[in-house]
DNA sequence: CCGGCCGATACCGAATGGGTATTGGTCGGG
DNA sequence: CCCGACCAATACCCATTCGGTATCGGCCGG
């Protein structure tokens, strides 16, 4: 499991298309479409719902999520934490 | 930023060097020297004091050290809920 | 002053990641 | 009834990243 994996999960539950998310990401659809899966594969266990009109999160896709934005913002206030520390000593 | 760097971060501040680190992660060592060094360019400050002795957490590593615990607990946390979710609907 | 640790660097091959092109499936309108 | 639009999935290729081996430079203890 990659931080961009969590990112890009993120965002097309966000989105609730792949390719919305792509274009929010500035990246292509089908790299995206790999990493959903890979990540999918990874728990074992898939997050969303495939239909024709987009991706809709299964239950285990909303557990994942909460802990998913919380694993994302952790990571915001680590960077922001080092930059006010080695701040305040500069 | 990449999950497999604050894992390295995280065993070369508990082991105390790179060399140590690097047999636990079971990966060589200029990799993971690399990874260190991309991780505090990244950050804009430097985490560790290189002794001859080896790596000394600065005041900035060891804030940045609780926060990368906490994204990784965070993301164990995260697999496991989705197991269990998925293996309590099935 | 030399031997043993340490981290840093140079270089190379393998693996990962993203891009384009295309397919297959489903729905709505003519 | 079928055609066009929109969706995710797949095939294939290329650029980038990542890890490994070999080596260097610095520092301390015997």
């Amino acid at each position: 499991m990659s931080l961009a994996q969590i990112e890009y999960f993120v965002a097309v539950a966000e989105e609730g298309t792949v390719h919305g998310a792509a274009r929010r990401l500035h990246i292509s659809q089908p790299p995206l479409t790999r990493h959903v899966r890979a990540l999918e594969d990874e728990l074992g266990a898939p997050l969303f719902e495939r239909t024709p009109r987009g991706m809709r999160l299964l239950p285990a896709g909303e557990v994942f999520l909460a802990h998913a934005r919380r694993v994302l913002t952790t990571i915001d206030d680590a960077a922001a934490a080092v930059r006010r520390q080695s701040a305040s000593v500069s």
